[in-house]
DNA sequence: GCCCAGGCGTCCC
DNA sequence: GGGACGCATGGG
């Protein structure tokens, strides 16, 4: 168990905010966290959170993760006074941070997350997860085994990958599934060459792959990428230009740490209990 | 049963 | 390049 103090820091807010589909609060305001193959526990007290982990394990695995490196107090100090329902999502959302997610991981969540709703998001995952358990000694704990691999989602046998695929109640996004894969497995080190783009070159690069538009792109930029300018425009954001902007998209939308102050809006709009 | 969901591809102009 | 439309599936 390592306990730390951390401020900016609130796992219900994070694990509420839309971006990571594999955080699982329990009724006691604990919470499981799945990600690169790990699974972490999380309880938190104020700004005292503890981990089921040594501290060593934390700083090699879950300190860039949870972006600890980030001053979030700062970047909410950067919201112009004058936007009063920014500044006022930002105080309501002060727990949140931007997770660094594996990449492919953010591609394979938020290409599932294409019109459809967050309960059901999470439970394509679990399924997309658990087909790594086929053939095997079934785990207790199925939400434990780590997102497929793409070698594992597309193959030369499409008809048996459809079957697979199509099996897992993904709707219509299987098939961009097996396109996401096939464009990993396209060539070498496809991630690792994302990493090293900027953001603009990152979402054209995305845009490329079938069933990543524009949003979907924007989201593998900023939660799988960690590129905080990018801005992901879904419904809500939209709803939030023309209801709370008078339908003129504020500045802030396409400037420094825009992704940041989107996911506060986004949390606002839709916990903040507002009309 | 109906409506909707952190959109996108396709078709049509 | 922009606007309708269909899309699979299941939660509310």
């Amino acid at each position: 168990m390592y306990t730390v103090s951390i401020s900016n820091f609130n796992i219900r807010q994070i694990a509420d905010s839309g971006q990571c589909f594999r955080w699982y609060m329990d009724s006691s305001n604990e919470c499981d966290i799945y990600a690169f193959a790990r699974k972490l526990h999380v309880s938190q007290q104020g700004e005292k959170i503890s981990f089921n982990c040594t501290e060593d394990e934390f700083n090699k695995w879950w300190f860039d993760y949870f972006d600890l490196q980030t001053d979030y107090k700062q970047i909410i100090s950067g919201i112009d006074a004058n936007d009063i329902y920014l500044a006022r999502a930002a105080e309501f959302g002060s727990g949140i941070r931007i997770l660094k997610q594996d990449t492919w991981e953010a591609m394979l969540s938020f290409i599932i997350s294409q019109n459809n709703n967050i309960p059901r998001i999470q439970k394509s995952i679990e399924r997309l997860c658990r087909i790594q358990s086929l053939g095997g000694t079934s785990p207790e704990d199925h939400n434990h085994w780590p997102i497929p691999e793409a070698k594992q989602l597309y193959t030369e046998d499409e008809t048996a990958d459809m079957q697979m695929l199509s099996s897992l109640g993904l709707g219509y996004r299987d098939i961009y599934i097996r396109e996401a894969a096939k464009y990993i497995l396209e060539s070498e080190d496809r991630i690792k060459s994302l990493k090293k783009m900027n953001y603009e070159e990152a979402y054209r690069e995305l845009l490329s792959i079938k069933g990543v538009g524009p949003k979907v792109a924007n989201c593998i930029c900023l939660y799988g990428l960690h590129m905080v300018d990018s801005c992901p425009i879904d419904t809500w954001i939209k709803k939030i230009i023309e209801c709370r902007y008078n339908g003129i998209k504020p500045r802030w939308m396409t400037a420094q740490n825009a992704g940041i102050y989107q996911q506060y809006v986004f949390y606002y709009e839709r916990y903040g209990g507002m009309k």
